[in-house]
DNA sequence: GCGGTAAAGTGTAATAATTACACCTTACCG
DNA sequence: CGGTAAGGTGTAATTATTACACTTTACCGC
């Protein structure tokens, strides 16, 4: 008989650096190894609802940005039982992220370039949603789910830096910021980076939605 | 209890038209309804292969062109039991497929966009599996899984506009392909479609994997 | 109060990529 | 041997992308 479980890889984005969440596996086989947070799909709930769930359990957070990876079903990827597994990236901001919360569950944020070893084909699942989630972040514009509500055009440049591991030009990162109506100035300013401050910006969901053209 | 099934979309490329393949349902539920063709994965195989296993059932061809869709666990997307399904699609040469084998399960070939309504969630795959098709096929040089091992420019051109749904400018997609070398030119020619006859060509994987270098 | 500092902010020119576009060639057929 | 229908070919205009350096600002420490 095969059970159904999903697998989480949740991104954040802090200190400058992509980050996920990952943790010592409390159960046999494969206990004290780093692993995803995953749990089991029950029978009264879809695959979808399952992975949200799981999300709810570990974050606490809801309507959480999320997509499916995709199934990873090989015969021998638990030792134990045959599970397939289906894994889901999520995207949060990290400060939405109660720390005690975090704690509790005995996850860490690591950099996505210094993950371990970890459980089984976890490594793969993550492999795998890194790429699906910098395809995507290129392609619409939900990278604003890894940062505050608002953000500083460095930050943004970080962030997109961060995800796809090369250097950006600022005057051309912020030429085409410009020419997205939809990442809207504030009068706000954020002086926790620099003497000088830093206008605030926002993305503006309903804005976009009008003239979806989005292109980083 | 969850049963894992795998749903398999079948592209092939015939009079000009991007098409897949459909059958009757032949059990209950959904009996007689039209609906991609699938089996139930086995617990001493991966998803993938049961996957390859149900491709190979129905068209009798091993080592096809294939990439998972994703998994479809809504609770109720079939009427009976509670199935999860791993969609996949597949590329294959529609002359590789034995006729009479293909009639004897019953499967016809369908223009992509004239599917009729579908077995439960069997449309949203579709529409996965060929937007996944689309893309992969811009960006890496798998469309010859669809064409005879040699064909000509035209051919290759008519394919390119039928999966993207959008004429093509015939120089400049020539242009394109003489910068790829791996798509070779042969002395052959193809006079089955014209008079003055047309250059067979064939891409060469070797060639490719030295050069890497494919845009459509 | 003033010089140093460190991040914020700004425009233009060169290069590369993409698009638009029309006519000649060939070989068969009637 | 003229008509036909698909095969085959190059260039110029436009657009997109890249490279690149200095000024502004406000705080801090002296």
């Amino acid at each position: 008989m095969v059970l159904l479980s999903v697998d989480c890889i949740i991104f954040g984005f802090d200190e400058g650096k992509l980050k996920i969440l990952i943790g010592k596996r409390q159960m046999d086989p494969g206990r004290g190894e780093w692993s995803l947070y995953g749990g089991f799909v029950s029978s009264d709930e879809s695959v979808d609802e399952a992975a949200a769930r799981t999300l709810y359990e570990l974050t606490g957070l809801r309507n959480l940005f999320m997509r499916q990876v995709g199934a990873f079903g090989n015969v021998d990827r638990d030792p134990g039982e045959r599970v397939v597994s289906i894994a889901y990236y999520a995207l949060i901001n990290v400060k939405d992220y109660d720390d005690d919360l975090r704690l509790s569950h005995g996850v860490k944020w690591v950099d996505v370039n210094e993950i371990p070893h970890l459980y089984s084909d976890h490594n793969e699942m993550v492999i795998k949603a890194r790429k699906m989630m910098q395809q995507k972040l290129a392609h619409e514009p939900v990278g604003f789910r890894l940062l505050p509500s608002l953000f500083t055009l460095t930050q943004l440049q970080n962030l997109y830096e961060a995800v796809n591991g090369e250097e950006l030009d600022k005057r051309n990162f912020r030429k085409r910021i410009k020419e997205m109506d939809f990442i809207e100035k504030t009068e706000l300013v954020d002086k926790t980076t620099s003497k000088r401050g830093a206008f605030l910006y926002r993305f503006n969901k309903r804005a976009y939605n009008e003239a979806p053209n989005f292109k980083i």
